[in-house]
DNA sequence: CAAATAGTGTCTTTTAGACATTATTAA
DNA sequence: TTAATAATGTCTAAAAGACACTATTTG
């Protein structure tokens, strides 16, 4: 595996060569832990914004391939189920003042033309996933030196139109919520009723009724209880439940419907 | 508007500069008449293949700009609602043996270097839509002197894969017949219910209960019986209905569920 | 009256949605 | 016993799904 630094070198060198021009790659990693849900963001000191973790297409793979190969070269983490929700092709996307040939020069180390290729009009197909905070060992690369998880109410000033496609992420994760079920890289192997609503209600911003949303998800079969209490203290003990993988599995094959 | 003629020429002379590359569009247009559902294909005289209308992208448009142009380019048909459903990135989708710089250098009327960009890996952006045969007035172009309505259980050999971009569309356009309503730009103003029916039968490729069908549409206010039969030989004459465009808009923007 | 096709209603089962009380633990 | 939080059940309304007979027209 070659590091963010040298790929990067490698690909305002040549890009045009090895590398797919007017095309990129946007990646959402969204992450949940404890009730909140966050956003995975790069900050690019040069151009002083704040990015998603981005890159270009090789020759030699799919959008799907370099999606995670972008991601795992940013978070260490190799089995994030990417998820391509839309493209954005507008023609002015990646114009921002920020983003010009003499920032990017600096950032090579070497003068930029402004005809070169990154400067053309580039589609980009944007991807999600979530995944658990604690699991992601960032590696902020060359591009960036600080990496932070934001809160999605919360966000900085981004580069281009990173924030439309991380608006358009989150919602393609909701309506998925409703469709494919959800919880099996997030929560522990054995978990209780309010973790996994809690769950739900994070990504989805709002409450729901605890009752049937046990009862939806038993009778799908897709959670199954156990005889076995979690420990906690100064209250009442909550039952363990697991997945049901064989059930999840096809849930997430043939699409569930939770309202 | 310029001609498919001019567009190509200009494509290919100079297409580096004015279009995107590594990226096209890839229309797959349906085509509904008299319980008939068929795709519409052009001939590469050149190619000596059938192969779907497709197109680059001009760098100062976005996708679905050219996924219109090039729909209104060969068939006429400025309406067309296309819709985005998959992108296609192997590295090897644009390897076909019968597409050689020689033969395209004789399509040109010049040599093509086999290091043309035309060559290159391709990201196709695929698109669909649904239209009623009879309005659609063939162009057929430069590149293709024959078009045809082709029945999808009966395709040719068809041009790279093209034929899994069709695939994939009808897997879209069935999945979206029970989230979406349809037969506004496929039927007439006054239709029965058996043709509604015949129309959801003919793209699911199914049976469909006639009294539940109608129960369906008519409790979500989708279509609205009118007081008038049609006129007909031989047995009892149907009823015809409209649709409610304010309940049909808006079910197309909020979605129903029809089983 | 026969052939063709359209129209229509009912019953059962399942699901959604609303809603409040009891149970358990630690301090 | 209090504070905190979890577990649980019932009723109603709506929707899905299965199913068969009657009505109208033409020849």
């Amino acid at each position: 595996m070659i590091s963010a630094k040298e790929e990067m070198f490698e690909l305002l060198a040549k890009g045009g060569k090895d590398y797919r021009a007017n095309v990129s790659v946007d990646n959402v990693i969204f992450g949940y832990h404890e009730k909140e849900l966050k956003v995975l963001l790069f900050h690019n000191i040069h151009l002083s914004l704040w990015m998603l973790p981005s890159g270009y297409i090789k020759k030699s793979e799919d959008a799907e391939t370099a999606a995670a190969r972008v991601a795992r070269q940013r978070t260490g983490l190799d089995s994030l189920f990417l998820q391509q929700f839309k493209i954005f092709s507008d023609p002015g996307r990646n114009v921002d003042p920020l983003f010009t040939p003499e920032i990017l020069g600096k950032l090579a180390g070497y003068p930029i033309d402004q005809n070169h290729w990154i400067f053309d009009a580039v589609i980009s197909i944007g991807f999600y996933t979530l995944t658990e905070f604690s699991k992601v060992n960032i590696n902020a690369g060359y591009f960036s030196e600080e990496a932070k998880w934001w809160d999605l109410a919360d966000l900085p000033r981004l580069f281009l139109d990173h924030q439309l496609i991380i608006n358009e992420a989150l919602k393609s994760l909701r309506l998925n919520l409703y469709h494919y079920p959800i919880g099996y890289e997030l929560l522990p192997e054995k978990f209780t009723l309010p973790e996994i609503r809690i769950l739900y209600e994070t990504i989805l911003g709002k409450q729901m009724d605890d009752r049937n949303f046990a009862r939806k998800l038993t009778s799908l079969g897709i959670i199954v209880k156990l005889d076995e209490l979690k420990q906690m203290h100064g209250h009442r003990l909550p039952y363990l439940y697991k997945f049901n993988k064989e059930v999840y599995q096809q849930a997430l094959t043939e699409g569930i419907f939770i309202s």
